[in-house]
DNA sequence: AGCGTAAGGATTGTTCAACAATCCAGCAAT
DNA sequence: ATTGCTGGATTGTTGAACAATCCTTACGCT
């Protein structure tokens, strides 16, 4: 049974979500699916009248979820052009990972104190990558990915650093997406996550941390090399 | 002399800073010093009209400039409600000294292999601090102590950690304001800078780095008793 | 007094239409 | 091939309007 109280602190930590979206909120959930599902590739331009014609809103309001998803890094504004999506740049793409080697390790090495629904959901994301794996829907193993990615932050048990990783993520997306066959990449990470989860649940916090380090680097690399190659 | 093509780099690096700034960026930098100066209190509304007409722009543009210092945490935005300065909470405030402890513990990790150019702008932001204090302006003293973490933090050498950092210390800033009596709280940190700074310089990263520690767990709990007896 | 409700004004959310400023592709001229 | 110009398209910004929501005040009821 719960402490008598805490059902109204569970709603006082929801009441954000109830209802209160405004219009722009909601075209720019639309946007972030098609472009975390890679229809808008990037670098691609989006006119803000198109746009506004196609989800039936005025121009204003266009704006207002750009500005929103300019500032989770998915689209670029530039001055009297427009937006684009983001197109990451090999220097960008290694400022990502210096990031995500920061926030990551740092969640690794908080594991202990974490509560242990935290870690759960480290579990949760390696199962559903397996489970994925095994159907063969390579889509869903990359979003397990990232989600045992995000649940390895959110270790650090600030909401801060979740949402930090959060648009660092969907970063990740774009990269993932200017590159293509996603079975190739994400296949290897599976056992890697899993035994990285091993690790952390045994509690060897630096063989876990000297894992992460080593799959960062590895994934680096490998999308470095892809990348140089692509010009 | 300079290797041919070189300046084409420069100019290119520095193509966005050129004059490109809307009218939008340009209340939003007006509400910011605003709201840095303490001239606007945590927590304290503002009207889109009010300003719209002590700015003389349209609400649609003061909206857009609303948006930008929302997502540098200096403004919240309450649906149908409003914009007000945000008012940091004890928790948020735990979570500002978590976000710091992360990125600039980092930073002085970093320090040996950052450019030496980013050790100098911390040695340049102790002695400013020095100079206000022995000026006794204890406004800019404040501000030194800012410009010092903030390049603490530069040291990892990354774009993304100084975006972080900069919105991470402008909140500091609402802290502040919140408290009051800057010579009091700023004061003793003065002497702490100068020795991080010279273990930084002599290379002893570990006592660098506990010295940061410590230092944060000082102010931290300075802060926060500070703030549990205002209330 | 305490509580629910209704009315009203004030503020925000969103749309629309217009104009100025800027960019861009295409063409002309050298 | 480069430069300069021109017209069309897109963005930047404004102002007004209306709908939706909130807040305060007043009212009536127990």
């Amino acid at each position: 049974m719960p402490a008598q109280g805490s059902w109204l602190e569970t709603i006082a930590a929801a009441r954000d979500d109830i209802g209160r979206h405004s219009t722009a909120d909601r075209v720019a959930h639309l946007l972030r699916e098609q472009i975390t599902d890679g229809r808008l590739v990037p670098g691609q331009r989006i006119p803000e009248e198109d746009l506004g014609r196609a989800a039936k809103v005025s121009r204003n309001t266009i704006r207002e979820a750009f500005r929103l998803l300019i500032n989770e890094r998915l689209l670029v504004h530039e001055f009297n052009r427009g937006v684009f999506v983001r197109r990451v740049t090999a220097d960008g793409l290694a400022d990502l990972y210096r990031v995500r080697r920061i926030l990551e390790c740092e969640g690794v090495r908080c594991a202990p104190s974490a509560p242990s629904e935290a870690l759960a959901r480290v579990e949760a994301a390696v199962i559903d990558g397996e489970r994925a794996a095994a159907g063969d829907v390579w889509e869903q193993v990359g979003t397990a990915d990232i989600r045992f990615h995000q649940a390895l932050a959110a270790l650090v048990g600030s909401p801060r650093v979740d949402e930090m990783t959060r648009h660092l993520l969907a970063e990740m997306r774009l990269v993932f997406h200017e590159m293509g066959s996603p079975r190739e990449f994400h296949e290897p990470y599976l056992a890697r996550n899993r035994r990285l989860y091993d690790l952390l649940e045994r509690g060897d916090l630096d063989a876990a941390e000297a894992e992460l380090r080593s799959y960062l680097d590895d994934a680096e690399a490998q999308l470095t090399k892809a990348y140089r190659e692509q010009e």
